[in-house]
DNA sequence: TTTATTTACGCAATCGTTCCCGGTAACGTT
DNA sequence: AACGTTACCGGGAACGATTGCGTAAATAAA
């Protein structure tokens, strides 16, 4: 089955003239007459002419349209920022084509590929979980391709850059804990080898330091595919639970893992924040409605998508090769609520 | 910026063939020589050629790409189709290009001009609640279009299209309600024009009628938009709260309605299910978490995605026009939990 | 009136690929 | 020896649009 669309061919030869005519009338080119343009304008409006995209394609040698990578549309954050980047690329009449990762390297060079070989303008990335070896994304890069990383980001490449700050998300997040009197805080975290992981670790650990508290090192766990497997959670939920000391509250550095780490605790009925503090880092929309409501760090997702977006357009525009790069950092927002607070311990004043 | 792909005129150059000969090659003809075929698959391994997907569009006329258009990607509902169309198209070569409707008809036109005007060879769409007005589906569709319709559809047009069975899903969520104790039954729907909300209301108001439960016609109401904007959530919910005989239960009839309304309730200070029992359509993959936990009529979101594409596929690889559609209708899911329970009034046995 | 300039348009190349025609060997058949 | 096959390969026209260059006619300048 096809869909018979109309050509410059068309209209020129309905009109007795030449296809560079017509075309040039199309662009309002000062070579033509005025009555020409009118007489061609009129027609290619009657009949609905529209320029064929994929011949300017070919001819102009860019497809105006970007590449997506993320690890899963279906986790909040990530459509909130697909939102923000859809925004911004239709509003300047590229497109965008999304692809999924979920957390496996595999996946993403495939998917790599998949987008190069469609012969994408640039590249929106926040990469896998599992990835340790950036190379594609290095040698894509050099070979000119823009690419802008946001949230999950890759220091080594040098480009532009969309974060927030996850340090300081973390860190405050553990400090309001503190503060109300948990003690025993431990983090659950997303692969260890991701940016956003060692960040936010830094912060968690920071908070502690800061309050004098001294850290134990079996507080620390990492879900190597960030939550996607609910099985992860439970295997790291249950060694904190197993431990001498048992951790009085958890601090769960993604979104899968915070509503995982829940699903685990209540599982084997733990009552929260009773039995165990929690708060963690999450975009959905239903936190507020959970049991406990869920205090949460929240990102600013929509405009990380705008701004990263913005960004790649940019390096796409440019005439000249761009060797200046910027790495814009947003704040994430705090939000408390039951499930952090502490009911058994007197809270602690700031100190 | 741009990035040089090698063609296959360098290909040609390099080995001292013509372009034609180099494409018989790579293409496994047999007019070619072993040899030669040799030569010209080692040489483009070497320097990494991949055939330019443009000009290869250009010159077969299709772009191997889909256009899906949905209301909005951070439903769970749609997200979890659109993975399912994801893996059924990059499996068959295809890629897909997303859009949001929001709801909106005028953004749903828009983007429908833009995924025309993009050369796309398929469309799937689940229609925004706004639109009335299907004319340009059906002329797309009459010019040659394949279109397939998936959740949301227009029965006046002829091709195919996948739902699931809206009546029952209904139907059995209001049995269930009814059969624990419940007796008057309000139903919070989408847009009234909505095929799934027509089938969905229909559902609900046999099952009463099967019960001998008489109509009460304040309890049927309609959002506009879906519960996109919680102020019409808010007003239609305060409309039964303020009625003379007040609900005992809800039956929220999509994905966004079901969590607005339980919002509204808590806003209210309501106690689900004491004070109000609800149920609702749902596919977030947080209702069990939530206080209370969700009973929720649960749609194969992913299956109907894959669906869709497969029959999306088969139209548009079809040689012949396509004159025989078909409608597939799948089973919804009921998972009964707390919030519709009645622990008031004894339930009921079967009759 | 002749020459220069402007106006308005067409020709043809180009982007990367495929494919319809041809064409030329080498070989086999009578 | 003459012809038909077969095997291989190249030329060039598409696909739809843009654009540098050439040029005829119309106008202006000499």
């Amino acid at each position: 089955m096809k869909f018979e669309a109309v050509t410059i061919k068309d209209i020129a030869k309905a009109l007795g003239l030449s296809t560079s005519t017509v075309s040039r009338a199309l662009r309002d080119s000062y070579e033509i007459s005025p009555e020409t343009k009118k007489l061609v304008l009129e027609y290619a409006e009657k009949i609905n002419y529209h320029p064929n995209p994929i011949a300017l394609s070919l001819k102009e040698r860019r497809s105006r349209s970007i590449g997506v990578i993320v690890s899963e549309i279906a986790n909040s954050f990530f459509s909130q920022s697909i939102d923000g980047i859809e925004s911004i690329a239709y509003k300047n009449g590229y497109n965008v084509i999304i692809s999924q990762s979920r957390e496996s390297f595999e996946r993403e060079v495939i998917n790599l590929h998949y987008l190069t070989s469609r012969s994408i303008d640039g590249l929106i990335v926040s990469v896998a979980s599992e990835t340790k070896d950036f190379s594609n994304f290095k040698e894509l890069n050099d070979r000119g391709m823009p690419i802008v990383f946001f949230d999950r980001i890759v220091h080594d490449i040098n480009t532009h850059k969309v974060i927030i700050d996850n340090y300081r998300g973390a860190y405050d997040a553990t400090c309001y804990l503190i503060e109300n009197g948990f003690r025993q805080i431990a983090a659950i975290a997303n692969n260890e080898i991701l940016s956003i992981t060692k960040d936010r670790i830094a912060g968690y650990k920071a908070a502690l330091a800061d309050h004098g508290i001294k850290e134990n090192e079996a507080f620390s766990k990492y879900c190597a595919h960030g939550g996607l497997i609910l099985s992860e959670i439970e295997l790291v939920v249950s060694e904190l639970l197993n431990q001498e000391t048992r951790p009085d509250a958890i601090l769960a550095l993604g979104d899968k893992l915070t509503t995982g780490t829940l699903r685990i605790l209540k599982a084997n009925d733990l009552k929260v924040p009773d039995d165990m503090g929690l708060i963690g880092f999450s975009n959905s929309d239903t936190t507020e409605l959970i049991e406990p409501p869920l205090s949460i760090i929240k990102q600013p997702a929509f405009e990380m998508g705008e701004i990263a977006t913005d960004l790649l357009l940019q390096l796409i525009e440019s005439k000249r090769p761009v060797t200046e790069f910027e790495t814009k950092m947003l704040a994430p927002q705090l939000i408390i609520r039951e499930s952090a607070k502490n009911k058994k311990n007197k809270p602690i004043p700031l100190g």
